[in-house]
DNA sequence: TGATAGATCGGCT
DNA sequence: GCCGATCTATCAG
């Protein structure tokens, strides 16, 4: 039975904790199965970043973020999907690390069920179906990932240095010139290829 | 295979 | 009122 990394692993600058997310395993441990998966896709964000939402400062919805490191943001967005965020930094600063993407390894027929879809790159590729499969909703907003709940992140195997990608984040207006999305280079499930200048016309066929 | 519109509602101005 | 850290179906080619 994996065991979820300590406060101390969280309470670090998220550009940090960001790219050490990346191969760590994903675990909720349900009364009838156990979901896993391996962190393949991650964005952080900061207090000082217009693209936050802690840059407006503490509302009724981003206190979390501003609260202690190893904790679980989760905001609705869309009128439909829900995200997941863990909380990182010292108390009182606004910092998160948003989970874009999982590949999964264990409780794939229980995400399939949740997701209605059966390929297995479809379950966990993007934030919002991410947490439609792990069941991931409103009530899970703040809940700690260190103790007490059956929902954490374990060590897994961080992975090397030559297999991150990094790039500009995803879906934001502002702040685009910034490459804090990290993700594992040339993994299937990972939500977006990376950006390939002039690559165009390539990858035919069905392999 | 790639681009675009539609869904749908909470949080903020 | 407006717009968003998105996903999916649909249409054009």
């Amino acid at each position: 039975m994996p065991r979820p990394l300590s406060r101390s692993f969280y309470a670090r600058p998220s550009l940090v904790v960001a790219r050490d997310l990346l191969g760590r395993l994903l675990v909720r441990t349900l009364p009838e199965v156990t979901l896993l998966g391996r962190i393949v896709e991650c964005e952080a964000y900061r207090e000082d970043d217009s693209a936050s939402h802690s840059y407006r400062g503490v509302t009724d919805r981003t206190e979390v973020m501003f609260g202690k490191a190893g904790r679980l943001y989760v905001y609705f967005t869309y009128g439909m999907h829900y995200c997941m965020n863990v909380v990182t930094g010292a108390e009182g600063e606004g910092s998160a690390v948003l989970l874009r993407a999982v590949e999964p390894l264990e409780g794939l027929d229980w995400m399939r069920e949740r997701r209605g879809v059966a390929d297995a790159r479809l379950l966990c590729r993007g934030p919002a179906r991410l947490t439609q499969a792990y069941g991931v909703g409103r009530a899970d907003n703040g809940i700690d990932l260190v103790e007490g709940n059956d929902l954490f992140v374990s060590a897994g195997r961080p992975i090397a240095d030559g297999s991150v990608g990094v790039s500009p984040r995803v879906g934001i207006r502002t702040a685009t010139e910034l490459p804090w999305r990290f993700f594992e280079a040339g993994n299937p499930f990972v939500s977006r290829p990376a950006k390939l200048p002039a690559a165009s016309g390539r990858r035919r066929g069905r392999g």
